[in-house]
DNA sequence: CTTCTACGGTATGAAAAAATACCAATGAAG
DNA sequence: CTTCATTGGTATTTTTTCATACCGTAGAAG
């Protein structure tokens, strides 16, 4: 075996320090909407529990996103850390500064990261039965989307796209779903939500859902791959 | 977005201490053959860098491989952490065990999880322009596999389907890709190696490497499907 | 047979993180 | 308006992890 598979086992067993990646972790939970704007996280002592790290720990990034502006904690029972943030204004005029930010090599990374296994879920999901439960929500999400208010769109075309990954029924699959989206949600952000994108993407939408129930694995994995690589060939076009 | 989807966002940041996860890591590169019978692994020092952690804390993961067998450490000038570790006899007579001591919904995991990863990244190797330094890597890495004595047989396999991922140029599906075969290396090599199994397996590596140079995504992606599928049910098969 | 050097082995103090226990505030329920 | 459960806030101790410096060994090169 060459060295280069070297690295792909001798790579970092640590991203950062807990404090670091739990910070990283709330603020992608809460750019990505999983947690909206007004709700509140998880009391201190569960989500300490879920996250595996120390109460102490996961204060001081708690603390840090209030202080940056996205958290507003209070005190007392029916407490807790509340979202006051919402996604910037989708006008998109940073969009170039966002994707220059990350590096050429890491977006690149990223974007391929993303379709793989998205087409991957796609696909698997394609070849499963699914029960009339899993069929409705897949269609729920897919009319939540359609049907969106323009401020909340990103956040339930997020859910749309991680229902796939999460209807295979593997949390690894979810996981890693999860983990390709965060790594272009800022550059996300900065692209306005236009009428005839959400068209467009509406369209696609369809397309994969169609796929998918009717068990055609190939045409899923298609239907997503045209899906993401407009999105991917626009940010493609933003690099310097 | 439902709370189902707080799982896969608000999950550990930590699976465990360094240590553990260290011993984790090398014990899969060793047991995946990254790091073959009788090579050496970097220096402690190197080591340390590429993984992130103190120096203090590879060792202790190092000394506790050692006492399980895994590793003979020697000092001085051109020592080092040798592996002294041979896949098991490939009789497969305690597949069973194996399976059931991973959970039902664990395995099913992390078939699922391979299954999207490999076939993605087979699909997007295939609609690459590969160069001919690419195409040969990969053609080298199938005649290993075709030619791989039956003890070297799982290694080479490791390696030829990693390197489909890593010729994506996507460091993060390498590393997913990676993580997914670790999810089933004690059960795969708990399979004994068996002629006609091999040459079935060769025939589909081959398949795979014919769709991938055509530019046929689909059929890269199907030709993947279907081996990895043969395994999966051979394992499904002996859960209890 | 000496030397040089790349390696593992060891010691120590600082920093990060965790575990534990307890304090304080809030606001709905009664 | 008192009670009380639930939440964030704080302090203390222990464990883990890291950073740094230095020691001991082996083996090739001269």
């Amino acid at each position: 075996m060459k060295e280069t598979q070297l690295g792909s086992l001798l790579r970092p067993v640590r991203a950062g320090n807990a404090f670091e990646e739990t910070v990283e972790r709330l603020l992608q939970a809460v750019k990505l909407g999983v947690v909206p704007f007004g709700e509140r996280l998880p009391s201190e002592r569960d989500l300490a529990v879920h996250l595996g790290i120390s109460r102490v720990t996961l204060r001081e990034a708690i603390r840090s996103l209030q202080e940056a502006g996205y958290l507003d904690v209070r005190r007392g029972r029916y407490g807790g850390a509340f979202v006051v943030y919402r996604p910037p204004d989708p006008g998109g005029g940073d969009l170039a500064e966002a994707v220059n930010q990350m590096g050429a090599g890491d977006l690149a990374d990223a974007l391929t990261y993303r379709m793989a296994i998205e087409c991957g879920a796609a696909q698997i999901l394609a070849t499963t039965t699914l029960d009339s439960a899993q069929r409705a929500m897949l269609l729920r999400r897919l009319s939540d989307v359609n049907e969106a208010d323009p401020a909340d769109y990103r956040r339930l075309d997020t859910a749309f796209h991680l229902s796939i990954a999460e209807l295979t029924g593997s949390p690894l699959l979810a996981a890693a779903c999860a983990d390709a989206r965060l790594r272009v949600t800022d550059l996300l952000n900065a692209i306005p939500v236009l009428g005839p994108n959400i068209a467009h993407a509406g369209a696609q939408h369809q397309a994969i859902v169609s796929a998918i129930l009717a068990g055609d694995p190939d045409g899923a994995s298609r239907a997503v791959a045209e899906h993401l690589e407009g999105t991917a060939a626009l940010l493609r076009g933003f690099l310097a």
